[in-house]
DNA sequence: CGGCATCGATACATGGTGTCACCTCCACGA
DNA sequence: TCGTGGAGGTGACACCATGTATCGATGCCG
């Protein structure tokens, strides 16, 4: 379901059903962290919840951190994927930059029902950023900086820390209440890149 | 030093020893867990970094979090008191919006060298939201209902929707690395709340 | 059909957790 | 000044989580 890891022919039994367990320990651990707190998962706690032994457990990941890790990383791609989708059926390079503003605020936004919010950013531990995360901000860039090269994205700022700001704003979604709202983030979120700034000062 | 907070004449020697226990106590766990990482830190690891016995600690905190809670508590009723008194300093509501953006902005980007981002993210478990938190959250919405009452800021967004926007747009300056980006940051995330939004398309 | 490898569970040593009873020492009143 | 109350600090205890080693079971491959 997430693309063959393996030359073909060679993923049948064995390899689909560890990824499945995969997947049931993953999703228990998530389950249990945004339940009761991310600090007080234990490794016993996710195998009874997954249906499975302890030790088994521990041939599919070392600790904690790393089934969070393993969560948060295939919903990302995930999310890659779908914003790359987005990017590439809009027309226009301000199309696109809007196409995928609304869709990471989207993802956000989705975010504030099904789980705590603050548990992304505990996997996003010290230097350990998944390189599917480093995609989707490289993704965000190079629609940032079209935009730029076409003119309809003020040029007077690095393209990274547009980027930068580009994401901390929508990320204000996970805390919006209506999709009315989510779309208002984005509208105002964006005005920021107007061509047109900077304007002269009112004072 | 954080202000008295007991009748004069009654805070000598107890009081502020504990107090001094309690501020051993949250750095050392802040230490331990940006040097490896949140998870991993025990009760028994932080009696041992703070120099007391176990079971003393247990009379201060019950649990890791708690204690990592208290450590940021204190730092965001310190911002508090700065954010009040740079907007306090500053007159007219525009350049009392500048004043604490740019203020919030530089707390966050100090937030980059002397502790993980991600433990700030950590101990604002689900609805454990401090009480200073929402002074401060209060703060920016009243300065920018302010300036949206003075005809500064845009006024066709609810105010909690900008205040939220702005806060997450300028916590962008935890990843910023010069003084110079987090002020194009502040003038970028301002530019976005300009009276004279919204504008035309131009497609 | 039998070797082979991997999966899964029980067993065990280690270390963290939470909570006592007990000790020490400051604060206050006679 | 001194004794008593009360609060802080500590060692000890029982319990639970952890990580690993060993063993039986199951399915793939020649």
């Amino acid at each position: 379901m997430y693309g063959a890891r393996v030359p073909p022919l060679w993923t049948n039994t064995v390899a689909s059903h560890r990824e499945e367990v995969r997947r049931t320990i993953t999703e228990a651990a998530w389950s249990l962290a945004t339940r009761h707190g991310p600090m007080s998962v234990t490794m016993s706690q996710v195998a009874t919840e997954a249906g499975i032994g302890r030790a088994t457990l521990y041939k599919y990941f070392p600790d904690v951190e790393s089934i969070l890790h393993a969560y948060h990383e295939r919903h990302v791609v995930e999310h890659l994927a779908r914003l790359s989708q987005l990017r590439d059926a809009a027309v226009g390079p301000k199309r696109r930059l809007e196409a995928v503003a609304a869709g990471y605020a989207q993802i956000c936004h989705h975010r504030t029902g099904h789980g705590n919010v603050d548990l992304v950013a505990l996997v996003h531990q010290a230097d350990r950023v998944s390189e599917a995360e480093k995609q989707l901000v490289a993704l965000v860039e190079e629609t940032l900086a079209d935009a730029v090269a076409k003119g309809v994205v003020r040029a007077d700022n690095p393209v990274e820390e547009l980027a930068l700001y580009l994401v901390h704003a929508l990320g204000a979604a996970q805390n919006l209440r209506s999709k009315a709202a989510v779309q208002r983030l984005v509208t105002v979120t964006l005005g920021a890149l107007d061509h047109r700034h900077p304007r002269p000062a009112t004072d």
